[in-house]
DNA sequence: ACTTTGACTATAA
DNA sequence: GTTATAGCCAAAG
């Protein structure tokens, strides 16, 4: 058997943003920190981020509109097909933005540490 | 193996 | 209130 992978292994850091942000519930909104923090990893924040830029080649597409900076800014806008796509998303599930910021953002964060503890 | 990057966050001015 | 700088970690070049 081959003890190699061609591929990534499926506990990579991006993987697991993957996973992670596929939770996030339709209508909420978490910040790239709160998915570090809830892999352990608090100060990669960045990475998570990062992770993202292969989110759109995942399976599974991952709702990277759902995953804002912690002021509510969406900072990753500008990652998508189009500067607006990422709005029109979030407010396609309910989400009001303005000036490119979620309103309400602290109402509608979603913090998987806090909600996955169970 | 080393350097640069990057969709962040926290603190300081 | 904003703007500037530093710290942080993991992956890509």
């Amino acid at each position: 058997m081959k003890s190699k992978k061609h591929t990534k292994n499926p506990d990579s850091f991006f993987e697991q943003v993957y996973s992670v942000a596929r939770l996030i519930p339709k209508g909420r909104v978490t910040s790239y920190g709160a998915i570090a923090r809830y892999l352990g990893t608090t100060g990669s924040s960045r990475m998570v981020g990062w992770a993202m830029n292969g989110a759109h080649s995942q399976k599974p597409r991952v709702p990277a509109q759902r995953v804002v900076n912690r002021n509510g800014l969406l900072t990753g806008k500008h990652h998508f097909g189009t500067p607006n796509l990422m709005q029109q998303l979030l407010e396609n599930e309910g989400v009001r933005i303005e000036n490119d910021v979620v309103v309400e953002f602290k109402k509608l964060f979603w913090d998987p540490s806090q909600e996955l503890m169970l």
